[in-house]
DNA sequence: ATTTATAATTAGAACAATTCTAATTACAAG
DNA sequence: CTTGTAATTAGAATTGTTCTAATTATAAAT
């Protein structure tokens, strides 16, 4: 469980930009997240990084994810209010909820669909973030 | 605080369909969502709904409105974690949550862009519902 | 290296939103 | 009317998350 040296780079940098510091808590918690895409949420998170970190509390994933979170190393998402799920923040793309098997697929967002999408606001709404969200079952058995 | 003839239609219908009874509870709590469209919370109904039955426990609101909800009268709209909002399901539109007054706004989505969003769904992807989310801030001060 | 200031971690308590439980009350069908 | 079922109620329990206060680690400045 090693974060690759490119992304290693962005971790260190994208912490200090905010005076934060590059931990092996945070280092173990964000090379999780990288290495398995599956939308892990705090509880996995905690689970998995107790094999390597067997004195990590639960509240240091949840300061670590807030910390990772802050310096845009990676992103929540919430599907109603299931627990939340972190991803690396990479390009935008949407997702779908299974409800079925309780699990998160990326959706290929194009971008011309993601500045229609943005488009319909009026005047006067200062965007932030945008999100396209499904939810439905799926043949997907990975 | 009535409900229209219209609506009450429409209420005793959706619920006579899964074999549910039009209470007073049911009709006080969704005569409140259609009346102040605000898109109020569970806390919100419990409040202003005790103000007509003062004896109405919030798990009545919360029972209310889940079946509500199963009967399609109303809807669940969740932003983050933040506590889950109820809406008359009317027209499909999108929704902006303004951070700085903790408000939500209703935004008109085309249906010419609601398929086109929908069209990305590759092949295996059941669709059943599907969301448009905004957050930032707003120049309204309604 | 050593000190010093600050940031991060930890365990456990606290919290907010929601759901569950068991007892009571209301309703609808026969 | 009676009887079975559904709905309501109060309060306890649960879930996911945040807070608190004490301890430990880190970075900067001697």
């Amino acid at each position: 469980m090693q974060i690759s040296e490119i992304d290693k780079q962005r971790f260190n940098d994208q912490l200090r930009r905010l005076q934060l510091r590059p931990t092996k808590q945070r280092q173990t918690v964000y090379a999780l997240i990288c290495a398995r895409d599956n939308h892990l949420n705090a509880d996995q998170i905690f689970a998995l990084s107790k094999k390597l970190l067997p004195n990590i509390s639960l509240a240091t994933v949840y300061n670590c994810l807030e910390s990772l979170v802050d310096c845009e190393l990676i992103r929540e998402i919430n599907f109603g209010r299931r627990p939340t799920r972190y991803e690396t923040t990479l390009r935008e793309h949407a997702h779908f909820y299974c409800n079925d098997r309780d699990e998160l697929h990326d959706i290929e967002l194009p971008k011309a669909i993601r500045e229609q999408i943005i488009s319909i606001l009026p005047k006067g709404f200062n965007l932030e973030t945008m999100n396209v969200k499904f939810t439905g079952t799926c043949d997907c058995h990975d």
